[in-house]
DNA sequence: TCTATAGGCAGCCTAATAACTGCATATAAA
DNA sequence: TTTATATGCAGTTATTAGGCTGCCTATAGA
C-alpha cells in the first residue's frame, strides 16, 4: 500500500496515470510528448508506477506501450477510504461538540 | 490536492490518522505515546496533515485536541478515484487484447 | 549492412523530507 | 509564586526524490 501512495504523491505521475486513462497504450515517447521532461526521468517514473501495479507494459517490437492498470486505486478506496467514510457522521459531531463548547476555550492567540 | 497526497504517501501519517479516527481528540503526548518519535517529530506531522485540512485542531487550556477530518479523503474518492473506476471495464478490454495478440511480440527478453 | 529510433541503466547534482536537539512560551498545579 | 507539563519554533543533519547527462542495447527501415 506504501508503494501506491508513494506513486500517487508525485503530480507528474499523476498526470501519467491520467494520460493513460485517456489513451491506452502510449509509448514512453508519446508520454513525454509535450513536456520538458527527458524521457530517462519519465522512465523512472514509470518504474515507480509499474512497481505499484499501477501501470502495466506490453512490448511491441522496440516500443513499450503502457497502459493504466485502475485495481490499486480501487482496492485503496475500498480498503482504506472507505473505513473513514464511516467516520464522517462521528467527525460532524466532534466538531458540533467543539462548536457547542464554551468558545473561552479557544485560547492560545499565538500559533 | 497535491497536499493532500504528499500528507497520504508518509505511513507515519496514515497511522496517525488510523489512531485519531478510533480515539478523536486525542493531544500531541498522546499520539507519539508508545511510539518511538520525538514530540516535535509528531508535531511537524500534524502540521503537514493540518495543511491538508485532513486534521482539525482545538485548544482545551494548554492541551490541543486532534480530530480527523475525512473530507478530504472522500472528495480525492469521489472526484479523482471515480473516474478510474469507470476505467476498470477498457482496462479489462486492453489486457484481453494484449493476450488475444500474438506473444510473438513479447521479445526482449532483457529488462 | 548501415543508420535512425525506442528504450534501459549508471552516475551525478540539487532540493525536499523527516528525524533530531535546543530553547521559548503558555497553562496547570503545588 | 514557583515548578511541572504541553506545545511551538528554529536550526542541523542524513536520507530520499527527481531531474539531468552519458553511454549501451535492441529493433526498424533504407
Amino acid at each position: 500500500m506504501d508503494l501506491i501512495f508513494k506513486a500517487l504523491a508525485d503530480a507528474t505521475r499523476r498526470e501519467m496515470l491520467d494520460r493513460l486513462l485517456e489513451q491506452p497504450g502510449l509509448t514512453l515517447g508519446e508520454l513525454i510528448a509535450g513536456t520538458e521532461m527527458r524521457r530517462q526521468s519519465a522512465s523512472k517514473h514509470v518504474q515507480i508506477l509499474e512497481a505499484a501495479g499501477l501501470v502495466t507494459t506490453e512490448w511491441q517490437g522496440r516500443e513499450k506501450k503502457h497502459f493504466l492498470n485502475p485495481v490499486p486505486i480501487q482496492e485503496i478506496s475500498r480498503r482504506w477510504v472507505d473505513k473513514y467514510s464511516e467516520a464522517r457522521t462521528e467527525a460532524i459531531l466532534n466538531l458540533k461538540q467543539s462548536l457547542e463548547t464554551d468558545s473561552s476555550t479557544q485560547k492560545r492567540t499565538k500559533s
